[in-house]
DNA sequence: TAATAATACTTTGTATACAATATAAAAACT
DNA sequence: AGTTTTTATATTGTATACAAAGTATTATTA
C-alpha cells in the first residue's frame, strides 16, 4: 500500500487495511460479482505480501462479500434473486424493530439530527453525486438504528446492507426520480416526532420495499 | 491435525477444520471467555502451522467467537449485560420472524418432524445428558427456522445463538425443571398446528425471554 | 481434424522465517 | 525497599518459500 489514504489506517493491521479496501471496491463496483479475487494480483496491486490479503479475505468471506471455491480462491459474491429476497426480508425485519425501538427512546436533540440528516440527504440528491447520496441515505438510516440502541442489530444491518449495496447503488443511478426518497423520509420523520410507532414502522416498510422491488426488476 | 475426527473434514481446507474445532470448544466451555487464543500453542496442539490457525482466527473474530486486541492476539469473547440484552433481542426479532414465515408455509410432513423432534427433544432432557439436550433443543428451533425458509435469517439466528451459547449451556446446567421447555415447545408445536401465527409468535417470544431473563440472572 | 494424453504453468494451501512490538525479568538507581 | 531503566523473552504481524492441486497448452494418436 505504501501510503495511507486515511490516517487511522496507519495503526490498523494490513488484514484490516486490505480488508476495508477490497470492501470499498466491491461495494462502489471497482470489482465486480463474480469477479475472481486472486492473492498475488492482489499483493502486487496493494503493495503487501499474501498473508494480509488472505486474512482480509477472510473477514470479507465472513461478511458475505466473497465466497469461497476450493482450491479456486475467492470470487466476489454475486447474489441469485432467492438471497437477495432473503436479505431484504432480514433486513426489513430488523430495521423495523429498530424503528420501533426508535420511537420509543429518541430524543429532542437526536430529532433535530434526523431531520438535519434528511436535508443533507436532499442536498445531495439535488447534486446527483449517486456517490454522495448513497452515503448520506446511509447516514439517515443510521441515526435511526443507532438511537434504537441495540449494537448487535447495527452490525447485523450494516452486514445486511453491504451485501446488496451493489445493486442498490446501480439501482439508483437509473432511478427517475430521487426525490420521492426524500419525501419518504419525511413521512417516516414525521411518523417518529408524532410517537406514532406503527405508522412509522409501516412506513419503512413501504420504504425498503419499494426499493426491494426496483433492485429486484433490475436483477432480472 | 494428523488424524480427523470427521470424514469430511479430510476434504477442508485446516482453516476451517481449525475454524470448526474452536468453535466447537468455545461453545461447550472448553476455551472459557476472556482466555487468550495464542497461535503457537494451538498450532502446537492442533499439528498444523500458524497460518491456517490464524486464518481460523480471523473466521471466529467474524463470528464474533473471539475479539481482536491489536498486537496482544484473539481472546475468547466474553459478554456483557448489555451485549447480551442486544443479542437475545437480534434473536428474538428474527425467530418471531421466523415463527410467523413457518407458520404459512408448514406442511404436514413438515409438522410431522416438528413433533418429532421434540418428543426426541423430550427424551434427551429426560436423559440429563446436558450435550444432547442443548443439541436437540437447537433441533427443535432449527426445523422451524428452516420451514421458514429464509437461509440469511436462518445464518444470522445460528451466529447469534452461537453467541450466547456458552451462557445457555452453563444455565441449563442448574435448570429446575427443563421439562418445562418441553411443555412450552409443546404449545409451540399446538399453535403452528392450528395456523395460529399470533399465538405462536407470542409464545416464541415468551419462550426465548423466559431464558433471557434466567441468564441474564445468571450472568450477574 | 477431433479427441485424448502429456507437459508446463498458475494459483491456492500450508509451513517457515524474519521484523516489530509487547510482556517479563533483571539490574541500576534513589 | 521501592521505583525506574535496561535487557531478555515471547508473541503477534508480515513476508517468503515450498507443496499440492488446478488450468492451459502442446503434443500425440485415432
Amino acid at each position: 500500500m505504501g501510503f495511507y489514504e486515511n490516517e487511522e489506517d496507519a495503526f490498523l493491521p494490513l488484514r484490516d487495511v486490505v480488508f476495508k479496501q477490497l470492501r470499498e471496491e466491491i461495494l462502489y463496483g471497482k470489482l465486480k460479482p463474480g469477479e475472481r479475487l486472486m492473492e498475488i494480483a492482489l499483493s502486487e496491486r496493494l503493495g503487501v505480501s499474501r498473508t494480509p490479503v488472505r486474512e482480509g479475505i477472510r473477514l470479507l468471506e465472513k461478511e458475505g462479500l466473497v465466497v469461497m471455491l476450493p482450491r479456486r480462491g475467492a470470487h466476489v459474491a454475486s447474489i441469485t434473486a432467492k438471497q437477495l429476497e432473503d436479505v431484504l426480508e432480514a433486513r426489513r425485519t430488523l430495521e423495523t424493530f429498530a424503528v420501533n425501538a426508535c420511537c420509543a427512546k429518541i430524543t429532542k436533540t437526536r430529532f433535530e439530527e434526523l431531520k438535519e440528516a434528511n436535508r443533507k440527504f436532499a442536498e445531495t440528491v439535488e447534486t446527483h453525486d449517486l456517490r454522495a447520496m448513497a452515503d448520506s441515505d446511509t447516514e439517515f438510516h443510521n441515526i435511526i438504528i443507532d438511537t434504537a440502541g441495540n449494537e448487535k442489530v447495527k452490525e447485523l444491518l450494516v452486514s445486511l446492507k453491504e451485501q446488496i449495496f451493489r445493486y442498490k447503488y446501480e439501482f439508483m443511478k437509473e432511478m427517475e426520480d430521487p426525490t420521492r426518497l426524500v419525501r419518504e423520509h419525511n413521512e417516516i420523520v414525521k411518523a417518529i416526532g408524532d410517537c406514532r410507532s406503527d405508522k412509522a414502522v409501516e412506513l419503512i416498510r413501504m420504504h425498503i420495499d419499494s426499493q426491494a422491488i426496483a433492485i429486484y426488476r433490475k436483477l432480472k
